[in-house]
DNA sequence: CCCGTCGATGTAATCGATTCCACGAGCGCT
DNA sequence: AGCGCTCGTGGAATCGATTACATCGACGGG
């Protein structure tokens, strides 16, 4: 592969006048610049960039660890996190940690040692000395979706109390009582959070959240199944089951039909993040949508202005309830959302550049 | 960052010592390795990953383009890509085309300036100029899924002939005679293939497929939306649908819904591709299944004996029809595949490491 | 006792860029 | 005419590793 040396030979120059041709420095000769320009074409010249970080100590690339990229709503937040960057003149490096802390470390690592200007993170938990050591140290870096408490690092992510209220409002006002949570993993703030906002919804109509209607699961399908079976095989089952991630959601989905039961007949069902294949299942299930496009732009942005020395700011969006008809009938008054006017293969709120 | 001077300061040793301490080099004595290592450790010292590739020429990076991450196959692909690169000493950096090839051309140049030891490609279209001089020059590549013909590099990926033809049994045997089909782009061998495939399928059993039940698509959920809408409107509507992928299946199952229609019972819906969300679907969907763990993880052998300087070998394996019920009621002989003593969740061919 | 060998180590070249500094030519101003 | 600037250019240092080659001491055989 032709280096700088071989264009400023071709091209009559020095290595020093190549550099500055490619990097457009203003004082160079017209005649050298189409000089080695001609070069450059000839050779099918393209600068090395490992030898361009080396020197500049800048790889204009972002890392993103997240927590799973089969995860639909990942998968859509590591592509608008790569389209954002893009945009702004930077490459991604995607880690998927699949949950697991110590590949959550590994990426880290990696990513680190590629020298990645700066880090995107969605923690699987409380952070790993390696993580924290690294934002102490001032590598640049912002948390999305998920954050560590305590560490002083930007947060985007969207706020669901709200939408949790209107949830628990649905299923109030549908005449469910007894209501549980497959919950996720207590190291994750969503994990902890959903839950707390859950609890806090339903005090506000009365209604108690015990023990024995918390699950514990760890936003894998697998869990969501097992969680939901243990649900079932209560002497009181609940009426109502909120996932609080689209795949444990699809698990309890599988449980329900194992047991040859329906939904909402014979128990109701909300998740928390909402998918264009919830339009689909049978039924459709209702969810909690957030802004994952803007969500995972937000977060770019907040990195690259750390990156180039400006504030970078957390940013908190608000979820929206999305009804569909797992809970039962909705109301009468509200129309279906997604209706045949509106594309349903979009997740509502979103607005998606390309399809 | 602490670089490797600072660790031969602190051990006492020159920078060549400590080189040859972390690259487990024989002649290094015990008391100069274990005051190698203390430095270390106590500097917190990791080598920097972009100066090493500048000396010795490598990476251990695979680049991954892929056409459209969003699409679960592809995110499947991707994910088990980087399993088994990991497994293999490689990281990998995936870049995702979303089925156009300026994209494509984009990241296959980025990663090729990245001085990537090899790249696997499932090409958008035919081939750019850029890529198919990086396979001339002798860039270790490897074709996953889709290929480009008349280039000599490896392909892995599966056959779908026989899977296309138990299809069509099937379509026939519930007695679907006018079927149509949502294609994919022309310019990609699986988008042809799928075509012929089904076509001579069709012909088998003495079954035209006419020029206005070839719907063109481009593997997106939009057009499998528009093209159905086109086969809705026809005065003599097909019985069946087959789509060439599954994002284009939802898409169908949209423009279905949309006219109020219902799924099998006014029009019948088969896909390529199978995924886990078709098991819930209203109703689940019949399609066929890619071994796609495998692929990826064949795809990633056959890159890195590329690069090691072994052979490098293509692979087809064969991909099977899993029956739902979105073409009618199945045999009454042969038990729902999905049912509840096998975990739907996952797509069943599938051996996934872990969940 | 001398010399060859081997093991451990250091010095310095190298990878491919960027960039500071020095230098010479040309030009304008006094 | 001479001084000082600017402009264009090249030489060489530099980034952080790896590695060929040189060196030096110890040791064993003849």
């Amino acid at each position: 592969m032709a280096s700088i040396k071989d264009v400023a030979a071709e091209a009559g120059v020095s290595v020093a006048t190549v550099s500055r041709v490619l990097n457009d420095h203003p004082s160079v000769s017209a005649d050298a610049r189409t000089r080695v320009l001609a070069a450059v074409e000839s050779l099918g010249y393209r600068p090395n960039a490992v030898a361009r970080s080396l020197r500049t100590d800048q790889t204009h690339t972002l890392g993103l660890v997240i927590s799973d990229v089969m995860n639909p709503y990942f998968t859509e937040l590591a592509r608008s996190v790569e389209e954002e960057a893009r945009a702004l003149g930077y490459s991604v490096i995607i880690g998927n940690a699949d949950e697991r802390p110590d590949l959550q470390d590994h990426h880290v690592r990696n990513l680190l040692d590629r020298r990645i200007d700066g880090l995107l993170v969605s923690p699987t938990d409380g952070g790993s000395p390696l993580m924290l050591d690294a934002a102490r140290a001032g590598t640049p870096m912002v948390f999305v979706d998920r954050w560590i408490p305590g560490v002083d690092v930007p947060v985007v992510r969207a706020d669901g109390r709200a939408a949790v209220r209107d949830l628990v409002a649905h299923l109030h006002g549908l005449g469910h009582r007894r209501v549980a949570i497959i919950a996720g993993p207590a190291a994750t703030t969503t994990g902890r959070e959903r839950v707390e906002a859950f609890r806090e919804a339903l005090q506000a109509h009365g209604l108690d959240l015990p023990d024995a209607y918390i699950g514990q699961g760890d936003f894998q399908a697998e869990s969501g199944r097992r969680v939901t079976e243990g649900f079932l095989d209560l002497a009181e089952p609940p009426e109502a089951v909120f996932a609080a991630d689209n795949l444990m959601a699809l698990g309890a989905l599988d449980a329900v039909r194992a047991r040859g039961l329906r939904v909402p007949d014979d128990i109701a069902l909300a998740a928390f993040d909402d998918i264009p294949w919830f339009v689909h299942t049978d039924p459709p299930v209702t969810a909690i949508a957030q802004p994952t496009g803007e969500l995972g732009r937000a977060a770019v942005r907040a990195l690259v202005d750390r990156i180039e020395g400006r504030p970078g700011e957390s940013v908190t969006l608000p979820a929206r309830l999305v009804v569909r008809r797992s809970c039962g009938e909705p109301y009468p008054a509200s129309p279906e959302p997604d209706s045949a006017q509106a594309p349903a293969v979009q997740p509502p709120a979103e607005n998606r550049s390309h399809t």
